[in-house]
RNA sequence: GGCCCCAUCGUCUAACGGUUAGGACACGGGCUUUUCAAGCCUGUAAUCCGGGUUCGAUUCCCGGUGGGGUCACCA
């Protein structure tokens, strides 16, 4: 038994989709889990959707996902691409002789032939086929050209590509989610190998670079269950070992189709942008298809891929819903220190162009912390700190209590705060305790006192508790804070 | 339409013949509380339908229905 290895293929589009994130993820941890290699191969052998850069940004993505592969492109230092691995390159459009040269051997055994139909024809013949509700497929019209046709074509300069000749019978694959497939070959169409641009289709590309590159397991999503019997085909035509093969149920927008930019952001770069965490969607991904346990749900990376198990991977597709994913990403935030957050957060504030001394951000994390559920939730929370909101004088007037009472207790409050040491204004701790002997030494209710102190400090109807405001905003600008809602309240 | 795949709360899922069908998110209520958030307690909510097999089906089989995927010189 060879040592398992498993491949991310993508076609390098400029953006990671949620479900490629998916399938890259339930690569790596069977990969994982089984002690394998884990393969990148970037599969760029369309021309026409060629996208400069897409390659790099794909590779800074699943790198801060933590996804790191064992083989395939890499990125430099200085931003170069380079191949790690001994059986590169990993990248298709620089590996086409190869894919000319076993084409050529199939059409030498007289498994695959050459076809000179132009585009035309064939959206003729579909059509003709789909009026008369017949499957539609290619009928064979080049398959008995003689080899003297065939040099007049190629002399007259005629463009060609090369087919796959499907043989008769059936085709059968066992699949490790779904179980044993058979289907007919009359299904099955004289797949094109190379195009006529010379460039090797995807079944072609990738069923040499799965063989070449020693892939014993093929992970990727259910729309291509219908193309794995080309590939099975292909596989038996060249005598070679057949992978595994695992087709992951699909991700699917809330009506239940394949998840699609039409209906919502799609790109892993979107999500990451709004300020999730990277250990958040990775989680949340890894989810939407199986659980390892009943009553877990947090779970590190590198604990699913102690756990993975690939039989366990659900059949039926799974809708796309933030919610969880909203929840998940709090819970993460959670789990960091104020000076993680910090420098997480420093992006959206840059972005925001939102400029306060570390010292100040930290305190705003330490606060903020437990209320948020997006990283991008701290720029809004921030911008309240550095500049009071503006509002209206009666959000100052606790429920219980009458506008005069609030301006009282602000104004009687401003001695007490005034006498603060920096002792006590260093820790909201201690604030909160002085404030609160104060209230009790008085005889105040906490509410004629906290709801207008905080909603000075704050300018919000909700927020963090008056004493961290005081903490975070300082004795100065609290003071200034305070000073103005009383004369809002004079008003 | 042909072929293929799928089917447990609104959503993500657990239960691989015997459970009061479990958990999580969301939603409702409560506790705590100056507000919000968090936290804790709690409630509503599901086996698509019909036949079999079996002492017993969410689970196995068949049929239906529903949904999805795929039918390119795109991947």
């Amino acid at each position: 038994m060879s040592m398992v290895k498993t491949r991310f293929a993508p076609s390098p589009t400029g953006y990671l989709h949620i479900g490629g994130l998916r399938t890259a993820l339930y690569n790596y941890l069977f990969a994982k889990k089984h002690g394998g290699i884990f393969a990148l191969r970037i599969e760029d052998t369309d021309r026409n959707r060629y996208v400069p850069g897409a390659v790099e940004s794909l590779l800074h993505v699943l790198e801060a996902m933590g996804l790191q592969h064992d083989e395939g492109p890499i990125l430099t230092k200085e931003g170069l691409i380079e191949q790690k691995g001994s059986l590169g390159p990993y990248i298709q459009s620089e590996r086409l002789s190869l894919y000319t040269k076993y084409a050529h051997e199939l059409l030498e055994r007289g498994l695959a032939y050459e076809c000179f139909c132009s585009s035309e024809r064939l959206e003729s013949v579909r059509s003709q086929q789909g009026i008369a509700k017949l499957p539609t497929k290619y009928d064979r019209h080049c398959v008995t050209l003689s080899p003297e046709e065939r040099t007049i074509k190629h002399t007259a300069g005629e463009p060609c590509v090369i087919r796959l000749k499907i043989p008769d019978g059936e085709t059968t694959f066992d699949d490790l989610i779904r179980g044993r497939i058979t289907i007919h070959n009359q299904e099955i169409d004289d797949q094109v190998l190379i195009k006529s641009d010379g460039f090797p289709t995807y079944h072609l590309a990738n069923v040499i670079d799965d063989h070449l590159m020693e892939v014993t397991h093929v992970i990727r999503a259910e729309e291509w269950i219908s193309s794995t019997p080309k590939h099975v085909l292909l596989y038996q035509a060249f005598e070679w070992d057949i992978p595994q093969f695992a087709h992951l149920p699909l991700i699917l927008n809330p009506d239940r189709s394949k998840l699609s930019k039409r209906q919502g952001d799609v790109a892993v770069e979107d999500y990451l942008r709004k300020g999730y965490l990277p250990e958040a969607l990775i989680n949340f991904v890894a989810l939407l298809g199986f659980n390892p346990k009943a009553d877990q749900e947090l779970y590190r990376l590198e604990e699913l891929a102690e756990l993975f198990d690939i039989e366990k991977v659900n059949k039926s597709g799974a809708v796309f819903m933030t919610d969880k994913l909203d929840w998940m990403n709090g819970q993460y935030i959670r789990t960091k220190t104020p000076e993680e957050i910090t420098k997480l957060s420093q992006p959206f504030l840059k972005k925001a162009e939102i400029k306060a001394p570390e010292e100040i951000l930290i305190k705003i994390c330490t606060v903020e912390k437990e209320r948020l559920v997006l990283l991008s939730d701290l720029v809004e929370k921030t911008r309240g700190y550095l500049i009071l909101p503006t509002y209206q004088a009666n959000l100052l007037v606790w429920k219980k209590s009458t506008k005069e009472d609030a301006r009282l207790q602000l104004q009687n409050i401003i001695p007490v705060l005034e006498g603060f040491n920096n002792e006590i204004t260093g820790s909201s701790a201690l604030i909160e305790m002085a404030l609160r002997e104060y209230i009790e030494e008085k005889y105040l209710q906490n509410g004629n006192v906290l709801w207008p102190l905080r909603v000075a400090l704050s300018g919000l109807s909700a927020s963090p508790a008056p004493f961290e405001l005081l903490w975070v905003l300082g004795k100065e600008e609290s003071l200034r804070r305070i000073h103005k809602a009383i004369t809002m309240l004079e008003e």
